[in-house]
DNA sequence: ACGGTGACGTCTG
DNA sequence: ACAGACGCCACCG
């Protein structure tokens, strides 16, 4: 099925430009986006994302820093992800999270 | 057609 | 400082 246009597209976009190594939450890509969605829709976006290969969808988790839809990756691979990163995470949660931030609206402008 | 729910976040009490 | 409620949009039953 050719690239549709989803209503979170934009959110896929930002996801992408992730850099490696960095993780960032719901309500950053939302409020990036001008709040027009919500750190749900987000939310919401990412399921639709971990089907995408293109979305690193483990690159984001929420504002705790709390790796919170590991559940939905289907077990630990989300942990795997991020660490095969050089991203810390211990007892589903990333450390250093405040420094590993990376905010779409600041580091993107 | 309608209501409930959801990988969240922020405000108010 | 902690707890509870509300708000955002989309999907599912």
């Amino acid at each position: 099925m050719p690239p549709k246009p989803n209503p979170f597209d934009d959110v896929y976009d930002v996801v992408k430009l992730i850099p490696p190594g960095r993780v960032t939450s719901y309500g950053a890509i939302a409020r990036y986006l001008g709040s027009k969605g919500g750190a749900r829709l987000v939310g919401w976006a990412m399921n639709a994302a971990h089907a995408m290969d293109d979305v690193p969808a483990h690159r984001v988790v929420n504002r705790n820093g709390v790796l919170t839809g590991k559940h939905h990756f289907g077990g630990n691979r989300m942990q795997e992800a991020l660490e095969a990163e050089g991203v810390a995470v211990e007892n589903d949660q990333v450390v250093d999270f405040k420094n590993r931030f990376w905010d779409p609206a600041v580091e993107l402008v």
